[in-house]
DNA sequence: GTCTATACCGGGATAGAC
DNA sequence: GTCTATCCCGGTATAGAC
């Protein structure tokens, strides 16, 4: 009963303290301090520390799914639920300027330390990459679809690492900007809105290529 | 004499193991096996952790300013010289796929330690920054060309932190192929190539505008 | 300048009382 | 389920012989 609250309360200092400071370097004090139980107390609830580790990302895919759900319930069209990607980067705006990107920093340090869970952090990117490639493949880009979001998700990741080492929020806005920007302009043109006129593949693909092209400034 | 050898022998192996494995994770006894001393004469060249930190950070902008300088060198036109810089992608491929990009990953790491050297590390960004910006300067897009600058850095930033994570080696090929694309786009449209017919700042905004738009697949 | 030996600390992890 | 006490290890750092 409360065991399983003490066991959530873990999870969830874990969870952010691995955020703030990394994996490695959050100790058991950290945590333990933060929940607000003995260090001893802990391996009632966990036996080591990548247990831990395990329980955090699982909340994670939980929380990243959940959230992915609800774009796609909230969001009319596919491009909407893009941007709604696209814009966490300012609804989490302190956060990433202080701390990075959660999925980005965790898989960096596991890979570093080659730790058994790098793959599992390496899928919180999967989830995104899939929905993204989903939105996509719904606004009729069909075989670019994995390509658009493999680009939109490692651009958005790129802007997190810099504004996070340079700590500037105007890039950050800027470049969030720019990437609604580009939506919109794919949207217009995407073979979904004009299914009348684009036929074949290879037309969509030489459609495409023409509106892929980086955006810097609004 | 042979002091200022091993010095530079323990600052060459450093860099190498707090790329590879960071620099928390990378201990004392590591460096010493690497170079093959006993980790108590390490302190006679190094007082702290930090300060060989400080002497890796010293060795990296010694040999990116070197590199820059090289490709302002060898590159005749701006744009070939911002096509080597997105070119490192390839290069250094195998390593960025096992440990990701040295400047961002040990950015990113400092700045979950909050260490004193956090600034020092972003500073190494800037250096590209500030390049790749005098680049752009030179093809004509002025007070754009940080924008551009900084647009650059954080895709090819994104790109190396998602192929090292998927460790997809096709994926980081596709981006350079695209950004080298854009680029060529890019440099077709630039003011500097067609100096006559652009005149005011608003004339290079607007075309800037039409050419900036994300490159997914080659 | 390089070594061995060692101090010291904080990390993860365990044992056992309550 | 939670605590205190403790173990063990590996980390950084120091002392002093050679």
């Amino acid at each position: 009963m409360g065991g399983a609250i003490t066991r959530d309360q873990i999870i969830e200092q874990a969870d952010r303290l691995f955020y703030e400071r990394g994996f490695e370097h959050a100790s058991f004090t950290d945590i333990a301090a933060a929940v607000g139980i003995s260090r001893g107390n802990f391996y009632y609830h966990f036996k080591t520390k990548d247990e831990i580790l395990d329980a955090v990302i699982d909340r994670r895919r939980v929380k990243v799914q959940a959230m992915l759900d609800g774009w796609e319930a909230e969001g009319r069209t596919p491009v909407e639920r893009v941007r709604r990607f696209v814009h966490i980067l300012i609804a989490n705006q302190t956060a990433i300027l202080r701390h990075g990107c959660p999925i980005g920093t965790l898989s960096t340090e596991l890979i570093k330390l080659n730790h058994t869970a790098q793959d599992r952090a390496a899928g919180l990117f999967t989830l995104f990459r899939d929905w993204l490639a989903r939105q996509f493949h719904a606004m009729g880009w069909g075989a670019d679809a994995d390509a658009l979001a493999m680009w939109v998700l490692a651009h958005s990741q790129g802007v997190a690492t810099l504004a996070n080492a340079f700590r500037d929020d105007a890039f950050l806005q800027r470049e969030v900007a720019d990437l609604c920007a580009w939506l919109e302009r794919l949207s217009v043109t995407s073979p979904s809105t004009t299914p009348a006129t684009v036929g074949a593949a290879a037309d969509v693909r030489r459609e495409f290529e023409v509106f892929r092209q980086p955006v810097t400034r609004a």
